[in-house]
DNA sequence: AATGAATGAGGGTTCATTCAT
DNA sequence: TATGAATGAACCCTCATTCAT
């Protein structure tokens, strides 16, 4: 019974906590950090702004949180597509599937709301380098399985591949033709790839495709 | 007389534009756009805060200022490039040349400082959406030309080849390179150009070529 | 039994409000009136916020129960002192004493960390002001029986004695001098009781001693 | 023209600061330190709130100036008292005349105003401890000339002399006592001067003089 | 034209007190 | 009875913008 109730208001305050996260990543993406002001996210959400402290002790925490969030999952994302079976191409072209998907969606355009707030930066630097470092050298290590399977061409440093990739798997110019609907996220998958896995191709390699 | 009088004003009057400009970007890069305070531009420029009021009548018009006078320049060294003689790759990666220079120089992080300030960017569509689709058309027309020529792949469409190329034009994977000096922007031009045009190289030609 | 179950509950509850006395003296010692919140006297009693509220209605209720209890102990000590059997120098000079070994301990330096919130000021006045003039009136009977018996000078007006010695009897300066344990509050009584007494002396019978 | 403007101006900052100063003062007293809010301070000036903070930018800075001017105005007294001429005593004696003089306005009062604020005792001691010890050394210096020449008992100790008279120079009995109007400044001085002048004169020299 | 003092709205955070469970 | 989540008023401080000199 008492674990239940304490269940309960538990998971109450988990669905509010929910709220306040949503509630702020609206307004991020409407106003970015500065504009967001801690009175109307309370007010967004319905509740009184000391509240919000109970959540949140600072209004930093609250975007870090959110921040997190997305980061954990983007992580997620990768790590799935990294050890999926299949060839690096299709793995990383999951991986770009993925990223437009969410670059499409609200998720995605919240990087580019908090990057933006430059105070955050030693933040977002100090708890995150770790993530992103992570993220790199997770696709670092497709990259390089994929030269020496002689997929990939090995007189093209790993560090430009890699770079290049990640250029291409969240950037600003996608992202308005994603959301202006110009292409869908599979075409842009599709066409990207290709562009990219002509380019870094083994020519070696595509010589003996050439003569198959 | 009262010309050359009004003139040598008029004179100083820029000047001193150029210092408060030049001034603002140096904040700008440090701080971002919020944590610039108009106090400090003033100080560091050596005026009164009044004064920079005769010269820009509100904060954001002092970061439009400079972006516009980016923007110009940017603009410029496209149309440069575009109009430039030679071979349609060679004249992009001149482009590609000239961005990440300025990614490695401080002008090129401006952009980075102003478009996290998410509270900016209306101003910045209404007032640049103009020069950026500019900048695409212009891209447009030399991507266009390439197909033409039989040097690029008609089977992609010109907008994927457009914003893929944006995208490696001035992306943050790169700018971290640059700046870290993993690379120098030689080599990124060199290796992305291999990875760009090989992508969307016609195959056809392609063939053509391993003919020969 | 019921009735036994209700002192039991009772006792309980007398000895959680000394628990949260305790707990408030500790911290008002330590931060002072404002900076003690009524979160962190729960959190050291180890009891909810809201029980706090139960025994002590208010912030300003809780401390001015602690300033009843200092008073009253007070006042129990100047009560013994002043009817205590010997000289009226001998029992004044007690008095002395207790006090400075009140002001070495914690419970003295309470009332300093309390006169200074200025807002208690009409609490205390109001609550505690026949108390002070309880003490005072005291002391003035024992300073009265002093002067009636030829030991004081009654050229003194009975109202400066009476306020020259509880300037010195509770004073900074001894504080100081006693938490840095330059003297001891033995030696304090000696040093203070002599320059006290010799000053308001009877010149009269001071002669007559020294005929003696 | 220029220099007079100059002043001028100068002359109207200090005044608003003056005034500034003498609104917080009386607020001080009013309420305390806590109590005292800077919107407060800044209506009754009847300016803005940014308005004060051009001249302290600190609700801090503006109490510590206050006692500054305080404690400087109490330093010069005590300096002047003891450099002039005539007897210790009656150079102690024009002290205690100064300071219940203060006692009595609405300077004296604010020290007890200020004490109370336990959360300004570091920026106090750390500020003010230097100007404190050099009033207490100043004293001491006087109290060993009397010990020297043979006015004072050599019998007790200086330091006990010297805080047994700051507790008579600055107590709270004596400043409800002349805020009353039960006595006048210089009914106290008289008498409280006859108690500790008694209380601590050479017995030795007082026998001489029974005898003269 | 140049100045810089004055303005005042606005925002993050704290904490005594209440009240539903 | 005991709890502790929720409240919201209050407060300090910043800074873009104005305007009298």
């Amino acid at each position: 019974m008492r674990e239940s109730t304490l269940s309960l208001k538990e998971r109450q305050r988990q669905q509010r906590e929910q709220l306040i996260l949503h509630a702020s990543e609206e307004i991020l993406l409407e106003k970015g950090y500065h504009e967001m002001c801690m009175d109307e996210v309370a007010a967004r959400v319905g509740i009184a702004k000391g509240t919000l402290y109970l959540h949140f002790s600072r209004k930093e925490d609250l975007v870090l949180a959110l921040l997190e969030l997305q980061m954990q999952a983007i992580l997620l994302n990768v790590q799935e597509a990294v050890s999926a079976p299949g060839s690096v191409r299709s793995r990383l072209e999951t991986l770009l599937a993925t990223s437009y998907m969410r670059l499409k969606g609200e998720h995605g355009r919240l990087f580019y709301a908090l990057f933006g707030a430059v105070e955050l930066r030693p933040l977002l630097r100090s708890r995150h380098h770790a993530l992103l470092d992570q993220l790199l050298s997770s696709l670092e290590v497709l990259l390089n399985e994929g030269k020496a399977s002689g997929e990939f061409d090995p007189a093209i440093p790993t560090t430009i591949m890699l770079h290049t990739f990640s250029s291409l798997l969240a950037s600003y110019p996608f992202k308005r033709l994603l959301l202006e609907e110009t292409v869908t996220p599979e075409e842009l998958v599709q066409y990207v790839g290709k562009i990219f896995f002509r380019g870094v191709a083994n020519p070696q390699r595509a010589y003996v495709e050439s003569l198959a």
